[in-house]
DNA sequence: ATAGTTCTTTGACTTTAGTCAAAGGTTCTG
DNA sequence: CAGAACCTTTGACTAAAGTCAAAGAACTAT
């Protein structure tokens, strides 16, 4: 089947329509965007800061997020605060007995804050007050009302989750690629108890001309990997593709695919093959809805027991 | 059919587990609205100040939200924000050129500030940069997520708003009442023409042990009304259901029925009826998926061609 | 007409938020 | 081991945000 070409006018008129659904679909955005930002997020706000600057009470939180010890230079990459501002507001939690800070043992040059006890007690307080005003506003709807609201809220911080992860090609040496991949080989050695590290394919594999290492970024954190190796002319391999358990069922492996597709066209491969476990049930129908079809073993593991393959259209240049 | 009491240990576990779904709404909610409000919200609030303080970006947002111009009472109202501190922060505006405040024409008390054409180019930019950054944001997802998305955004802002609506009997005579009163005359009067305003009820009519008269509001703005008055013994009808243009499908008709039918069934009426128009489908199909079936004309209007009736239960508590 | 209310303005603050640069330890790198 | 790079602290600021109370002008109800 060929595409013919489509005439002028009609194409014109088609990407008028995409930009009007575009601009509408903005418009939807932003009108929610703004009720929400107005009515809840300025709300949120008020309560949050009760009794306490809302610069030190989303300090507080976000020291409470971390569960363990944070260093205040995470704490500022993630606030994007001024350090000697941090280095006060810090200073000022402790003398309220909410935090304890001390020197990283490893790095005395960086200091870590944790929640005391009483910070504990007091979060858990702000949290149960929340969660009653959050109980408070959804008895304005019924119980059906309600879940679809809820849904409707999970569906829309899937999806903006999705939107704001990147996905970048690295070299599969970089720190950020092998902390992927040692999660990847924590996950499988769980798993299967038998996977080491030694079974991960090496750097030079998945790079230059042959290959390819990508890595998916959240908010500056590696959440995803796969790698791209050739195993002989023409034939590539889809290696190590993982996601960090946080950021499962965004549709993220599906974006780290396509990623890895493109560039193995652009090598000029032509057939992809990989191989995965029947435990992974999730992972198969995602192979299988984006093309690949099942074959029979082409290497053997420890843990693989389905092989996929899938034909590549040739390589088309990026609009 | 009969409902047999429930053993106490099953209502209970029953209990819990809707207490159980509750608390999973909550929590989602929460999530959302962390994520929301940290990723989107402080982005938003980055863009909105350039060049200007928050708080002023705010405001002249909040004029240009009015399109005509708005009182420095309505203002503190809705943006709760100290007298002395807005009037500076409008003079700030006014210096800039970008508002300009004037005298109320009937109160010499009230200033009202409205946008100067320079104030709508600079809103019209912001405008435009905000589109471009959504936009951007956007291009993360492919169409069919855009659309997901927006979607959900759609359903959570109406939920959202239909949650934070709340109805109360007012008398009939109040001027909320009075102004929806009008505004629901004007809407017949645009439709069919031969509507005054003296077809209304009188205020007296929906009051006392009678009737009721019924004002939704919206972030303290009336936006919808319903009246209820007896037409004989045990019978009642429902007049001038109405919900403002910029209210309509939320669900808001079905709530102020819900409290319509509660007061009918206090009032000891066992039977309500209503008339209303063919060209008015939506209210129709909404009538009758509320539990009112058509019936011959009880009544002879100029613009009703459709009448409906309903038999209430007993009374019940109020939980 | 008069007393009480309402709305805005003004002056005189305080607190919060944020910036910048110098300086003092630490750690890394060649 | 010397110098560069890092991380935090401190001092010295500025700007923005917000509060409070007094006072004046305008309206409303009696």
């Amino acid at each position: 089947m060929q595409t013919e070409p489509m005439p002028a006018e009609q194409m014109q008129a088609e990407q008028m329509r995409a930009e009007q659904v575009q601009a509408e679909q903005v418009a939807a955005f932003r009108r929610f965007n703004r009720y929400f930002t107005r009515r809840i997020g300025a709300l949120d706000d008020h309560y949050l800061g009760q009794g306490r600057p809302l610069g030190e009470a989303r300090l507080l939180f976000e020291v409470a997020d971390a569960e363990t010890g944070v260093s205040l230079r995470t704490l500022r990459a993630r606030l994007g605060l001024d350090a000697g501002y941090l280095s006060r507001m810090a200073k000022a939690l402790e003398a309220q007995g909410m935090v304890r800070i001390s020197v990283h043992p490893d790095d005395n040059r960086l200091r870590m804050v944790e929640l005391t006890p009483a910070g504990h007690v007091e979060l858990k307080e702000q949290n149960r007050r929340a969660d009653v005003r959050t109980a408070d506003l959804l008895t304005g709807l019924d119980g059906r009302q309600r879940t679809e609201l809820t849904e409707a809220m999970a569906t829309a911080r899937r999806l903006l989750r999705l939107a704001a992860i990147t996905v970048e090609r690295v070299d599969g040496a970089a720190p950020d690629a092998r902390a992927c991949l040692e999660a990847y080989a924590a996950d499988l050695t769980a798993r299967f108890g038998s996977f080491t590290a030694s079974d991960l394919v090496g750097p030079e594999e998945v790079s230059g001309a042959t290959g390819a290492f990508f890595v998916a970024y959240e908010e500056g954190r590696a959440v995803g990997c796969g790698g791209l190796r050739t195993l002989e002319p023409g034939v590539g391999e889809l290696k190590h593709v993982w996601v960090h358990p946080g950021a499962r069922r965004l549709g993220l492996a599906r974006r780290l695919l396509e990623h890895l597709e493109r560039a193995a066209a652009e090598r000029g491969l032509n057939l992809l093959r990989l191989d995965t476990n029947a435990s992974l049930t999730e992972a198969r129908a995602m192979y299988r809805a984006c093309g690949y079809r099942e074959i029979p073993a082409y290497v053997d593991h420890v843990y693989a027991d389905h092989w996929f393959e899938k034909r590549l259209p040739p390589a088309t240049p990026l609009r």
